[in-house]
DNA sequence: TGTACATCAGTGAACGCGCGTTCACTGATGTAC
DNA sequence: TGTACATCAGTGAACGCGCGTTCACTGATGTAC
Protein backbone atom coordinates (compact mmCIF):
# COMPACT_ATOMS: atom_id res chain seq x y z
CA UNK A 1 0.00 0.00 0.00
CA UNK A 2 1.26 3.99 -0.71
CA UNK A 3 2.95 5.29 2.16
CA UNK A 4 2.19 8.73 3.30
CA UNK A 5 -1.57 8.94 3.81
CA UNK A 6 -2.25 5.28 4.22
CA UNK A 7 -0.12 5.64 7.42
CA UNK A 8 -2.07 8.59 8.77
CA UNK A 9 -5.33 6.91 8.19
CA UNK A 10 -3.77 3.43 9.70
CA UNK A 11 -3.26 5.37 12.70
CA UNK A 12 -6.20 7.31 12.77
CA UNK A 13 -7.28 3.98 14.00
CA UNK A 14 -4.95 2.55 16.22
CA UNK A 15 -5.17 6.22 18.03
CA UNK A 16 -2.97 6.46 20.95
CA UNK A 17 0.39 6.54 21.58
CA UNK A 18 1.74 4.38 24.23
CA UNK A 19 2.34 7.57 26.25
CA UNK A 20 -1.24 8.67 25.95
CA UNK A 21 -2.38 5.27 26.82
CA UNK A 22 -0.35 4.55 30.22
CA UNK A 23 -1.51 8.36 31.03
CA UNK A 24 -5.29 7.60 30.28
CA UNK A 25 -4.76 3.87 31.90
CA UNK A 26 -3.92 5.89 35.64
CA UNK A 27 -6.82 8.22 34.75
CA UNK A 28 -8.74 4.39 34.61
CA UNK A 29 -7.75 3.73 37.46
CA UNK A 30 -7.83 6.26 40.18
CA UNK A 31 -11.72 6.36 38.92
CA UNK A 32 -12.30 2.35 39.28
CA UNK A 33 -10.56 3.34 42.48
CA UNK A 34 -12.36 6.41 43.69
CA UNK A 35 -15.80 4.19 42.62
CA UNK A 36 -15.08 1.49 45.12
CA UNK A 37 -14.25 3.41 48.00
CA UNK A 38 -17.71 5.25 47.01
CA UNK A 39 -19.53 2.22 46.47
CA UNK A 40 -18.92 0.68 49.51
CA UNK A 41 -19.48 3.48 51.72
CA UNK A 42 -22.94 4.52 49.89
CA UNK A 43 -24.30 1.61 47.53
CA UNK A 44 -24.86 2.29 43.71
CA UNK A 45 -27.23 4.84 44.28
CA UNK A 46 -25.62 6.60 46.53
CA UNK A 47 -22.76 7.03 44.04
CA UNK A 48 -22.69 9.77 41.69
CA UNK A 49 -20.83 9.74 38.70
CA UNK A 50 -20.28 13.43 39.58
CA UNK A 51 -18.52 12.50 42.64
CA UNK A 52 -17.12 9.46 41.47
CA UNK A 53 -15.08 11.95 39.13
CA UNK A 54 -14.28 14.10 41.80
CA UNK A 55 -12.65 11.26 43.82
CA UNK A 56 -10.80 10.96 41.05
CA UNK A 57 -9.41 14.51 40.79
CA UNK A 58 -11.44 15.01 37.71
CA UNK A 59 -14.86 16.84 36.41
CA UNK A 60 -17.87 14.50 35.45
CA UNK A 61 -17.26 15.51 31.61
CA UNK A 62 -14.20 13.27 31.22
CA UNK A 63 -16.13 9.96 32.62
CA UNK A 64 -17.70 8.84 29.35
CA UNK A 65 -14.34 8.66 27.27
CA UNK A 66 -13.49 5.89 30.30
CA UNK A 67 -16.68 3.86 30.54
CA UNK A 68 -19.96 3.69 28.57
CA UNK A 69 -22.44 3.99 31.10
CA UNK A 70 -22.35 4.43 35.02
CA UNK A 71 -23.93 0.69 34.87
CA UNK A 72 -20.49 -0.59 33.29
CA UNK A 73 -18.32 1.75 35.89
CA UNK A 74 -19.98 0.06 38.52
CA UNK A 75 -19.37 -3.30 37.03
CA UNK A 76 -15.46 -3.49 36.97
CA UNK A 77 -15.52 -1.46 39.90
CA UNK A 78 -17.43 -3.85 42.19
CA UNK A 79 -15.12 -6.85 40.43
CA UNK A 80 -12.03 -5.01 40.94
CA UNK A 81 -12.94 -4.03 44.13
CA UNK A 82 -13.72 -7.70 45.13
CA UNK A 83 -10.88 -9.14 43.84
CA UNK A 84 -8.56 -6.68 45.81
CA UNK A 85 -10.00 -7.25 48.61
CA UNK A 86 -9.52 -11.15 48.74
CA UNK A 87 -5.95 -9.94 47.92
CA UNK A 88 -5.89 -7.81 50.85
CA UNK A 89 -7.58 -10.58 52.94
CA UNK A 90 -5.07 -13.29 52.03
CA UNK A 91 -2.25 -11.45 52.66
CA UNK A 92 -2.97 -10.65 56.00
CA UNK A 93 -3.88 -14.31 56.58
CA UNK A 94 -0.59 -15.59 54.95
CA UNK A 95 1.22 -18.47 56.84
CA UNK A 96 -2.18 -19.56 58.34
CA UNK A 97 -3.98 -22.45 56.49
CA UNK A 98 -7.20 -24.41 57.35
CA UNK A 99 -9.18 -23.83 60.62
CA UNK A 100 -6.75 -20.95 61.87
CA UNK A 101 -7.11 -19.24 58.14
CA UNK A 102 -10.94 -19.85 58.42
CA UNK A 103 -10.89 -18.33 62.54
CA UNK A 104 -8.57 -15.59 61.77
CA UNK A 105 -10.87 -14.66 58.62
CA UNK A 106 -13.87 -14.56 60.96
CA UNK A 107 -12.07 -12.24 63.06
CA UNK A 108 -10.97 -9.62 60.69
CA UNK A 109 -14.21 -9.85 58.86
CA UNK A 110 -16.19 -9.87 61.37
CA UNK A 111 -14.57 -6.87 63.79
CA UNK A 112 -15.64 -2.71 64.79
CA UNK A 113 -12.84 -1.72 62.08
CA UNK A 114 -14.24 -3.98 59.30
CA UNK A 115 -17.67 -2.83 60.66
CA UNK A 116 -16.86 0.88 61.09
CA UNK A 117 -14.78 1.47 57.62
CA UNK A 118 -16.99 0.22 54.68
CA UNK A 119 -14.87 1.85 52.53
CA UNK A 120 -12.14 -0.16 52.69
CA UNK A 121 -13.26 -2.99 53.19
CA UNK A 122 -15.77 -6.15 51.85
CA UNK A 123 -17.72 -4.63 49.12
CA UNK A 124 -20.67 -7.25 49.78
CA UNK A 125 -22.50 -6.03 52.81
CA UNK A 126 -22.58 -2.82 51.52
CA UNK A 127 -23.90 -3.44 47.87
CA UNK A 128 -25.37 -7.07 47.76
CA UNK A 129 -29.06 -5.64 48.17
CA UNK A 130 -28.62 -3.29 45.27
CA UNK A 131 -26.87 -5.86 43.49
CA UNK A 132 -30.39 -7.83 42.82
CA UNK A 133 -32.23 -5.32 41.12
CA UNK A 134 -29.42 -4.63 39.19
CA UNK A 135 -28.91 -5.76 35.40
CA UNK A 136 -27.12 -8.84 34.29
CA UNK A 137 -23.68 -6.88 33.94
CA UNK A 138 -23.52 -6.24 37.49
CA UNK A 139 -25.01 -9.23 38.82
CA UNK A 140 -22.44 -11.81 36.74
CA UNK A 141 -19.33 -9.84 37.75
CA UNK A 142 -20.54 -10.34 41.54
CA UNK A 143 -21.20 -13.93 41.14
CA UNK A 144 -17.69 -15.21 39.44
CA UNK A 145 -15.80 -13.28 42.35
CA UNK A 146 -18.24 -14.64 44.63
CA UNK A 147 -17.87 -18.34 43.13
CA UNK A 148 -13.71 -17.63 43.90
CA UNK A 149 -14.09 -16.49 47.82
CA UNK A 150 -16.19 -19.66 48.17
CA UNK A 151 -13.91 -21.69 46.77
CA UNK A 152 -11.18 -20.75 48.43
CA UNK A 153 -13.16 -20.76 51.71
CA UNK A 154 -13.47 -24.09 51.02
CA UNK A 155 -10.57 -25.33 50.54
CA UNK A 156 -8.99 -24.01 53.85
CA UNK A 157 -12.56 -25.96 55.33
CA UNK A 158 -11.53 -29.49 53.37
CA UNK A 159 -7.65 -28.79 55.19
CA UNK A 160 -9.77 -28.23 58.42
CA UNK A 161 -11.18 -31.82 57.80
CA UNK A 162 -15.32 -30.50 56.93
CA UNK A 163 -16.85 -32.99 55.75
CA UNK A 164 -18.97 -30.77 52.79
CA UNK A 165 -16.17 -28.05 52.61
CA UNK A 166 -18.19 -26.11 49.47
CA UNK A 167 -21.50 -25.81 51.76
CA UNK A 168 -19.98 -25.05 54.45
CA UNK A 169 -18.21 -22.41 52.75
CA UNK A 170 -21.86 -20.63 51.65
CA UNK A 171 -23.05 -20.86 55.13
CA UNK A 172 -19.79 -19.43 56.44
CA UNK A 173 -19.83 -16.51 53.64
CA UNK A 174 -23.52 -16.08 54.27
CA UNK A 175 -22.74 -15.47 58.22
CA UNK A 176 -20.30 -13.03 57.93
CA UNK A 177 -22.19 -10.76 54.84
CA UNK A 178 -25.33 -10.77 56.94
CA UNK A 179 -23.96 -10.37 59.90
CA UNK A 180 -21.30 -7.13 58.98
CA UNK A 181 -24.75 -5.92 57.17
CA UNK A 182 -27.19 -5.74 60.63
CA UNK A 183 -24.20 -4.92 62.39
CA UNK A 184 -23.86 -1.71 60.67
CA UNK A 185 -27.74 -1.47 59.90
CA UNK A 186 -27.79 -1.64 64.02
CA UNK A 187 -24.77 1.01 64.83
CA UNK A 188 -25.10 2.54 68.10
CA UNK A 189 -27.04 -0.17 69.49
CA UNK A 190 -25.85 -2.63 71.91
CA UNK A 191 -27.07 -5.34 69.36
CA UNK A 192 -24.40 -4.28 66.73
CA UNK A 193 -21.35 -5.60 68.84
CA UNK A 194 -23.22 -8.55 69.87
CA UNK A 195 -24.19 -9.63 66.25
CA UNK A 196 -20.96 -9.68 65.60
CA UNK A 197 -19.59 -11.37 68.38
CA UNK A 198 -22.31 -14.13 68.28
CA UNK A 199 -21.45 -14.95 64.43
CA UNK A 200 -17.18 -14.92 65.38
CA UNK A 201 -18.39 -17.69 67.82
CA UNK A 202 -20.78 -19.24 65.90
CA UNK A 203 -18.17 -20.11 62.77
CA UNK A 204 -15.60 -21.34 65.43
CA UNK A 205 -17.59 -23.56 66.99
CA UNK A 206 -18.85 -24.83 63.60
CA UNK A 207 -15.46 -25.95 62.99
CA UNK A 208 -14.83 -29.70 62.44
CA UNK A 209 -13.09 -31.10 65.60
CA UNK B 1 -69.76 18.50 81.93
CA UNK B 2 -72.08 20.62 80.02
CA UNK B 3 -73.37 19.11 76.77
CA UNK B 4 -73.54 21.41 73.74
CA UNK B 5 -70.71 24.42 73.20
CA UNK B 6 -68.40 22.37 75.22
CA UNK B 7 -69.09 19.54 72.83
CA UNK B 8 -68.16 21.59 70.00
CA UNK B 9 -65.07 23.75 71.44
CA UNK B 10 -63.43 19.98 72.17
CA UNK B 11 -64.34 18.61 68.84
CA UNK B 12 -62.72 21.85 66.77
CA UNK B 13 -59.49 21.20 68.69
CA UNK B 14 -60.23 16.73 68.16
CA UNK B 15 -61.26 18.46 64.38
CA UNK B 16 -62.92 15.03 62.69
CA UNK B 17 -65.42 12.92 63.20
CA UNK B 18 -65.27 9.38 63.91
CA UNK B 19 -66.34 8.54 60.40
CA UNK B 20 -63.90 10.75 59.07
CA UNK B 21 -61.08 9.70 60.89
CA UNK B 22 -61.74 5.87 60.40
CA UNK B 23 -61.65 6.41 56.38
CA UNK B 24 -58.12 8.49 56.67
CA UNK B 25 -56.92 5.82 58.92
CA UNK B 26 -58.24 3.16 55.71
CA UNK B 27 -56.35 5.56 53.54
CA UNK B 28 -53.28 5.50 55.87
CA UNK B 29 -52.86 1.74 55.77
CA UNK B 30 -53.22 1.53 52.20
CA UNK B 31 -50.15 3.62 51.53
CA UNK B 32 -48.28 1.75 54.52
CA UNK B 33 -49.19 -1.55 52.59
CA UNK B 34 -48.45 -0.14 49.34
CA UNK B 35 -45.04 1.31 50.69
CA UNK B 36 -44.44 -2.20 52.57
CA UNK B 37 -44.16 -4.29 49.24
CA UNK B 38 -42.78 -1.82 47.45
CA UNK B 39 -39.84 -1.29 50.04
CA UNK B 40 -39.71 -4.84 50.00
CA UNK B 41 -39.28 -5.13 45.86
CA UNK B 42 -37.39 -1.81 45.42
CA UNK B 43 -35.78 -0.48 48.52
CA UNK B 44 -35.63 2.57 50.31
CA UNK B 45 -34.53 4.67 47.20
CA UNK B 46 -35.88 2.24 44.28
CA UNK B 47 -39.45 3.30 46.34
CA UNK B 48 -40.66 7.03 45.34
CA UNK B 49 -43.61 8.56 47.22
CA UNK B 50 -45.50 8.96 43.93
CA UNK B 51 -45.57 4.93 43.42
CA UNK B 52 -46.24 4.37 47.13
CA UNK B 53 -48.91 6.54 46.73
CA UNK B 54 -50.27 5.18 43.57
CA UNK B 55 -50.38 1.55 44.58
CA UNK B 56 -53.02 3.18 47.45
CA UNK B 57 -54.65 3.97 44.46
CA UNK B 58 -54.04 7.83 45.14
CA UNK B 59 -52.05 10.77 43.63
CA UNK B 60 -49.02 12.46 45.29
CA UNK B 61 -50.02 15.20 46.94
CA UNK B 62 -52.29 13.39 49.48
CA UNK B 63 -49.19 11.77 50.95
CA UNK B 64 -48.39 14.94 53.52
CA UNK B 65 -51.54 14.72 54.95
CA UNK B 66 -50.66 11.26 56.61
CA UNK B 67 -46.72 11.69 57.07
CA UNK B 68 -44.59 14.85 57.00
CA UNK B 69 -41.47 12.71 55.40
CA UNK B 70 -40.44 10.42 53.34
CA UNK B 71 -38.05 9.38 55.72
CA UNK B 72 -40.59 8.95 58.51
CA UNK B 73 -43.24 6.89 55.93
CA UNK B 74 -40.05 4.37 55.65
CA UNK B 75 -39.65 3.72 59.41
CA UNK B 76 -43.14 2.91 59.62
CA UNK B 77 -43.80 1.09 56.64
CA UNK B 78 -40.75 -1.09 57.30
CA UNK B 79 -41.74 -1.73 61.56
CA UNK B 80 -45.17 -2.58 60.60
CA UNK B 81 -43.60 -4.93 57.50
CA UNK B 82 -41.45 -6.38 60.17
CA UNK B 83 -43.94 -6.88 62.33
CA UNK B 84 -46.68 -8.66 59.93
CA UNK B 85 -43.73 -10.91 58.40
CA UNK B 86 -42.80 -11.97 62.12
CA UNK B 87 -46.61 -12.59 62.54
CA UNK B 88 -47.35 -14.69 59.49
CA UNK B 89 -44.39 -16.60 60.05
CA UNK B 90 -45.62 -17.62 63.91
CA UNK B 91 -48.95 -18.81 62.42
CA UNK B 92 -47.24 -20.82 59.61
CA UNK B 93 -45.41 -22.45 62.52
CA UNK B 94 -48.37 -22.58 64.87
CA UNK B 95 -47.81 -25.76 66.65
CA UNK B 96 -44.24 -26.38 66.40
CA UNK B 97 -41.53 -25.89 68.98
CA UNK B 98 -37.96 -26.15 69.77
CA UNK B 99 -36.02 -27.77 66.90
CA UNK B 100 -38.42 -28.28 65.19
CA UNK B 101 -39.74 -24.64 64.49
CA UNK B 102 -36.12 -23.44 63.53
CA UNK B 103 -35.53 -26.13 61.37
CA UNK B 104 -39.13 -25.27 59.44
CA UNK B 105 -38.40 -21.33 60.17
CA UNK B 106 -35.34 -21.85 58.49
CA UNK B 107 -36.96 -23.60 55.77
CA UNK B 108 -39.30 -21.81 54.81
CA UNK B 109 -37.35 -18.48 54.92
CA UNK B 110 -34.76 -20.61 52.61
CA UNK B 111 -37.16 -21.34 50.36
CA UNK B 112 -37.04 -20.46 46.60
CA UNK B 113 -40.47 -19.03 47.07
CA UNK B 114 -39.38 -16.31 49.68
CA UNK B 115 -36.21 -15.77 47.28
CA UNK B 116 -38.39 -14.83 44.56
CA UNK B 117 -41.40 -12.88 46.17
CA UNK B 118 -39.08 -10.35 47.99
CA UNK B 119 -42.83 -8.27 48.01
CA UNK B 120 -44.35 -10.61 50.47
CA UNK B 121 -41.26 -11.75 51.97
CA UNK B 122 -39.02 -10.49 54.92
CA UNK B 123 -37.94 -6.80 54.46
CA UNK B 124 -34.50 -6.88 55.96
CA UNK B 125 -33.06 -8.66 52.95
CA UNK B 126 -34.07 -5.93 50.51
CA UNK B 127 -33.41 -2.41 52.91
CA UNK B 128 -30.72 -3.72 55.58
CA UNK B 129 -27.44 -2.10 53.18
CA UNK B 130 -29.46 0.84 52.74
CA UNK B 131 -30.92 1.01 56.50
CA UNK B 132 -27.59 1.75 58.03
CA UNK B 133 -27.34 5.00 55.65
CA UNK B 134 -30.53 6.24 57.17
CA UNK B 135 -30.56 8.56 60.18
CA UNK B 136 -31.89 7.56 63.45
CA UNK B 137 -35.81 7.31 62.75
CA UNK B 138 -35.40 4.35 60.42
CA UNK B 139 -32.99 2.16 62.12
CA UNK B 140 -34.36 2.55 65.31
CA UNK B 141 -37.30 1.12 63.97
CA UNK B 142 -35.70 -1.85 62.69
CA UNK B 143 -33.35 -2.12 65.62
CA UNK B 144 -36.26 -2.48 67.85
CA UNK B 145 -38.09 -5.42 66.00
CA UNK B 146 -35.09 -6.83 65.17
CA UNK B 147 -34.33 -7.26 68.94
CA UNK B 148 -38.23 -8.91 69.04
CA UNK B 149 -37.13 -11.29 66.28
CA UNK B 150 -33.93 -12.70 68.15
CA UNK B 151 -36.00 -12.89 71.01
CA UNK B 152 -38.16 -15.06 69.79
CA UNK B 153 -35.99 -17.61 68.07
CA UNK B 154 -33.89 -17.74 71.07
CA UNK B 155 -36.69 -19.32 72.74
CA UNK B 156 -37.07 -21.92 70.67
CA UNK B 157 -33.29 -22.76 70.54
CA UNK B 158 -33.53 -22.88 74.27
CA UNK B 159 -36.19 -25.21 74.27
CA UNK B 160 -34.29 -27.23 71.84
CA UNK B 161 -31.41 -27.27 74.39
CA UNK B 162 -28.81 -24.57 73.30
CA UNK B 163 -26.39 -23.51 75.91
CA UNK B 164 -26.02 -19.95 74.14
CA UNK B 165 -29.35 -19.26 73.00
CA UNK B 166 -29.30 -15.56 71.92
CA UNK B 167 -25.95 -15.48 70.50
CA UNK B 168 -26.73 -18.80 68.77
CA UNK B 169 -30.40 -17.13 67.65
CA UNK B 170 -28.13 -13.73 66.13
CA UNK B 171 -26.32 -16.33 63.92
CA UNK B 172 -28.87 -18.32 63.02
CA UNK B 173 -30.45 -14.82 61.85
CA UNK B 174 -27.25 -13.61 60.37
CA UNK B 175 -26.42 -16.51 58.34
CA UNK B 176 -30.52 -16.35 56.96
CA UNK B 177 -30.25 -12.79 56.32
CA UNK B 178 -27.19 -13.19 54.42
CA UNK B 179 -28.04 -16.35 52.28
CA UNK B 180 -31.65 -14.82 50.80
CA UNK B 181 -29.91 -11.38 50.10
CA UNK B 182 -26.83 -13.70 48.18
CA UNK B 183 -29.11 -15.94 47.28
CA UNK B 184 -31.46 -12.97 45.17
CA UNK B 185 -27.84 -11.03 44.09
CA UNK B 186 -27.01 -14.33 42.39
CA UNK B 187 -30.48 -15.29 41.11
CA UNK B 188 -30.09 -17.31 37.61
CA UNK B 189 -26.62 -18.57 38.73
CA UNK B 190 -26.34 -21.99 39.96
CA UNK B 191 -24.96 -20.34 43.12
CA UNK B 192 -28.67 -19.20 43.93
CA UNK B 193 -29.94 -22.57 45.04
CA UNK B 194 -26.50 -23.66 46.71
CA UNK B 195 -26.41 -20.94 49.16
CA UNK B 196 -30.51 -21.40 49.81
CA UNK B 197 -29.80 -25.60 50.61
CA UNK B 198 -26.08 -24.63 52.33
CA UNK B 199 -27.47 -22.74 54.98
CA UNK B 200 -30.98 -24.84 55.26
CA UNK B 201 -28.28 -27.71 56.03
CA UNK B 202 -25.82 -25.49 57.84
CA UNK B 203 -28.98 -24.30 60.30
CA UNK B 204 -30.01 -27.59 60.91
CA UNK B 205 -26.80 -29.36 61.61
CA UNK B 206 -25.99 -26.72 64.47
CA UNK B 207 -29.11 -27.30 66.20
CA UNK B 208 -28.30 -29.15 69.84
CA UNK B 209 -28.40 -32.88 69.61
C1' DT C 1 -86.39 18.36 57.86
C1' DG C 2 -83.88 21.83 55.15
C1' DT C 3 -80.40 25.21 54.28
C1' DA C 4 -76.09 27.73 54.90
C1' DC C 5 -71.64 27.03 56.24
C1' DA C 6 -67.12 24.57 57.84
C1' DT C 7 -63.83 20.95 57.50
C1' DC C 8 -60.27 18.55 55.38
C1' DA C 9 -58.73 14.19 52.59
C1' DG C 10 -57.30 14.02 48.31
C1' DT C 11 -56.12 16.22 43.46
C1' DG C 12 -52.92 17.70 40.15
C1' DA C 13 -49.76 21.08 38.72
C1' DA C 14 -45.73 23.27 40.01
C1' DC C 15 -41.21 24.06 42.69
C1' DG C 16 -36.09 23.44 43.01
C1' DC C 17 -32.70 19.98 42.87
C1' DG C 18 -29.50 16.27 41.68
C1' DC C 19 -29.10 12.75 38.57
C1' DG C 20 -26.92 10.32 34.11
C1' DT C 21 -25.57 11.72 29.86
C1' DT C 22 -24.14 14.84 25.87
C1' DC C 23 -21.40 18.09 23.57
C1' DA C 24 -18.65 22.02 21.88
C1' DC C 25 -14.44 23.26 23.26
C1' DT C 26 -9.37 23.45 25.17
C1' DG C 27 -4.75 22.54 25.57
C1' DA C 28 -1.19 19.27 26.41
C1' DT C 29 1.07 15.83 23.86
C1' DG C 30 2.32 13.77 20.01
C1' DT C 31 3.66 13.16 14.56
C1' DA C 32 5.23 14.67 9.82
C1' DC C 33 8.57 16.54 7.28
C1' DT D 1 16.12 21.08 15.18
C1' DG D 2 11.93 23.69 14.21
C1' DT D 3 7.33 24.39 12.59
C1' DA D 4 2.66 23.17 11.18
C1' DC D 5 -0.75 20.06 12.07
C1' DA D 6 -3.49 16.01 14.36
C1' DT D 7 -5.15 13.66 18.31
C1' DC D 8 -7.88 13.14 22.21
C1' DA D 9 -8.23 13.19 27.59
C1' DG D 10 -10.42 16.16 30.18
C1' DT D 11 -13.46 20.62 30.99
C1' DG D 12 -17.66 22.76 32.13
C1' DA D 13 -22.13 24.03 30.74
C1' DA D 14 -26.28 22.21 29.23
C1' DC D 15 -29.98 18.50 28.32
C1' DG D 16 -34.21 15.99 29.91
C1' DC D 17 -35.90 13.50 33.70
C1' DG D 18 -37.59 11.85 38.11
C1' DC D 19 -37.32 12.94 42.71
C1' DG D 20 -39.38 14.91 47.43
C1' DT D 21 -42.12 18.45 48.66
C1' DT D 22 -45.56 22.44 48.35
C1' DC D 23 -49.83 24.55 47.42
C1' DA D 24 -54.18 26.42 45.58
C1' DC D 25 -58.11 24.11 44.86
C1' DT D 26 -62.25 20.62 44.92
C1' DG D 27 -65.92 18.16 46.56
C1' DA D 28 -67.67 14.83 49.70
C1' DT D 29 -68.97 14.79 54.38
C1' DG D 30 -70.17 16.73 58.29
C1' DT D 31 -72.36 20.57 61.80
C1' DA D 32 -75.38 24.57 63.26
C1' DC D 33 -79.68 26.18 63.76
Amino acid sequence: MPAGSTVSIVRGDGKMTKAKTARKEMSRERILASAGSLLREKGISGSSVADVMEGAGMTVGGFYAHFPSKRSLVAEALREALRKSRGLLASSLAGKDGAAWVKAMAGGYLSRSHRDNPQSGCPLPATLCEVAREDAQVREALAGEIGDMVDEIASHLEAAGSHDPRSEALATLSTMVGSLTMARALAGTPLSDAVLRACRRHIERSLPG
